[in-house]
RNA sequence: GGCACCGUCGCCAAGUGGUAAGGCCCGGGUCUGCAAAAUCCGUAUUCGGCGGUUCGAAUCCGCCCGGUGCCUCCA
């Protein structure tokens, strides 16, 4: 019954145990906001999103904390290309990025702090940081952090100060003591976005800001920090040192976040999906081609930790599925209108048991599937439903909406997600929709004609345009493949 | 080079000691004017390879082969 999560700081999954009962404080990593967003976005906070659905569902109150980092070099690089302002630009990305989560249906988190409104904690941290000579400011207007001080340094990533000095470099200008020692405040240069500090005009380094708004808006210690498995090392080690040093018992990463998950990336033909190798799709895009759900859908039949890989025609497989999801639930609902739902059905028990195990989508997606099935049997069997099955089947639609809903799925009325589905996939394969309801009226008087040559001579040019008749005793449905 | 991770049916993908979920595809049946949809039945004695531990391993250990990631910005 207990919720186990792999935590990367144990190397092992284990129970989640909130620090204060029933309440979970959870950050996750926010985007750097300086471009569109990509699916390995859409994977990420998708994937917390149900991390928080569920834990909600099982009654915990968790407050979601998911940052932005709108200070950074890529942000101020791209400004200045641009001859834009760093803070301005990063700002509209970060609307863009909040458009983006609406439209994947993430729930929103209950704070979104940006660096920038938190450059006066992030200078008190340093400050004590360097108090408690975590830290030291050797004049030429950077902070850096003293990694030797730090005896727990590097327990997240698995690694040791010693494998890490062979790749370790300093850049020219800066001042490190140990060529391992990271940036906790850089000194202004021409052209950046720079705040006053004890230290003179400057910047956050990239690691700090994360340390400073967790403590803001969750304290320390808190349960649960998310990320992409790409920032174990530097970023969440890092930011290990920097907030166990500052507010910590200077000794234990525990005193900072308890539990650490990390996701896997979104890969394009078995390669990393990212900004640099210039290999994504922005979730604006796929979007405007895709539905929602699914992606959703496509992306939560991977297990989080796994690279997920990416193909438009997986997603449209996902896509049909999901209509098949609806389809089944429409009937369900229509035949179930009116009667009393029987009691909740054992499905629904094992798929939160499901998600109580790490979080494991694609076996709540298999349970789906066994249960949908049984409906769609019931819903086609011939004969006047009994009251009893009339009841299984409400009680069906109602569980069924449950379960998909801590994934984000099947929110919406079928009718209207079977619409949105199909104007996708008629808008893919450019098909008129207008022209197949007149070849159906055409074909409708074939068939009364009992013409059915022609019948089915309409019916194979439109499904050489992928456009799928369904004869039943309502008249004519279609589709696109 | 260091540190991790991964390799399960044609494709996607669960399963981490007790005898291989699920989806797509494919073959057959029911339904249908014929189809489609839906449904039923069938489809991996086997989990990259070779050894080992064990009453028992896809699951643990060792070696090998293949792939990826991190070590520099990254979800």
């Amino acid at each position: 019954m207990a919720i186990h999560i792999h935590d990367t700081l144990a190397g092992k999954k284990v129970a989640l145990e909130p620090i204060a009962p029933g309440r979970i404080g959870f950050y996750a990593c926010g985007p750097t906001v300086y471009d569109m967003s990509h699916v390995g976005h859409a994977r990420s906070y998708i994937v917390w999103d149900v991390v928080v659905r569920h834990l909600r569902a099982r009654g915990l109150t968790v407050k979601y904390v998911r940052n932005f980092t709108d200070v950074d070099d890529k942000i101020i690089k791209r400004a200045n290309e641009r001859g834009e302002d760093p803070v301005a630009l990063a700002a509209r990305f970060a609307d863009e990025y909040l458009a983006d989560m609406d439209a994947l249906g993430n729930l929103r988190p209950e704070a979104a702090p940006r660096v920038s409104e938190h450059i006066p904690q992030i200078v008190t941290l340093i400050e004590r940081l360097v108090e408690r000579e975590f830290a030291y400011a050797p004049g030429n207007g950077d902070v850096y952090y003293a990694v030797r001080r730090f005896p727990d340094y590097g327990r997240l990533s698995r690694r040791n100060l010693d494998d890490l000095q062979a790749g370790a470099r300093v850049d020219p200008g800066e001042a490190k003591r140990d060529p391992l020692d990271f940036a906790l405040w850089k000194g202004a240069k021409p052209g950046e976005p720079a705040w006053d500090s004890p230290w003179g005009k400057g910047r956050p380094g990239w690691h700090i800001e994360c340390s400073a708004m967790t403590l803001e808006h969750l304290g320390a210690p808190f349960d649960l920090h998310g990320g992409g498995k790409d920032l174990v090392f530097p970023h969440h080690t890092n930011e290990i040192a920097q907030s166990v040093g500052a507010v910590g018992d200077g000794v234990h990463a525990e005193t900072f976040a308890r539990h650490w998950m990390h996701h896997g990336f979104v890969e394009i033909d078995d390669e990393k999906m990212s900004k640099s190798l210039g290999n994504f799709f922005t979730i604006r895009d796929v979007l405007a081609r895709h539905d929602a759900e699914g992606l959703r859908l496509f992306l939560l039949g991977t297990h989080y930790r796994n690279d997920f890989n990416f193909s438009d025609a997986l997603l449209a497989e996902a896509e049909r599925r999901l209509a098949y999801l609806y389809e089944t639930l429409e009937k369900a609902d229509r035949i179930g209108a009116g009667a009393e739902p029987a009691a909740e059905a054992p499905f629904a028990g094992e798929a939160r048991a499901a998600l109580d195990d790490d979080f494991n989508t694609p076996r709540v997606l298999g349970i789906l599937a066994d249960v949908f099935t049984e409906a769609n049997a019931l819903c086609d069997a011939k004969g006047k439903k009994s009251p009893a099955d009339r009841a299984r089947l409400a009680a069906f639609a109602r569980d069924a909406r449950a379960v998909a809903g801590l994934l984000g799925l099947l929110s919406r009325a079928p009718a209207e997600a079977l619409r949105a589905l199909r104007d996708r996939a008629a808008l893919r394969r450019g098909v008129d929709g207008a022209e197949v309801e007149r070849r159906i009226v055409e074909r409708a008087q074939a068939r009364k004609d009992k013409d059915f040559a022609r019948s089915d001579a309409i019916r194979d040019a439109l499904l050489a345009q992928g456009v799928v008749l369904m004869d039943g005793p309502q008249g004519t449905s279609w589709k696109v493949e």
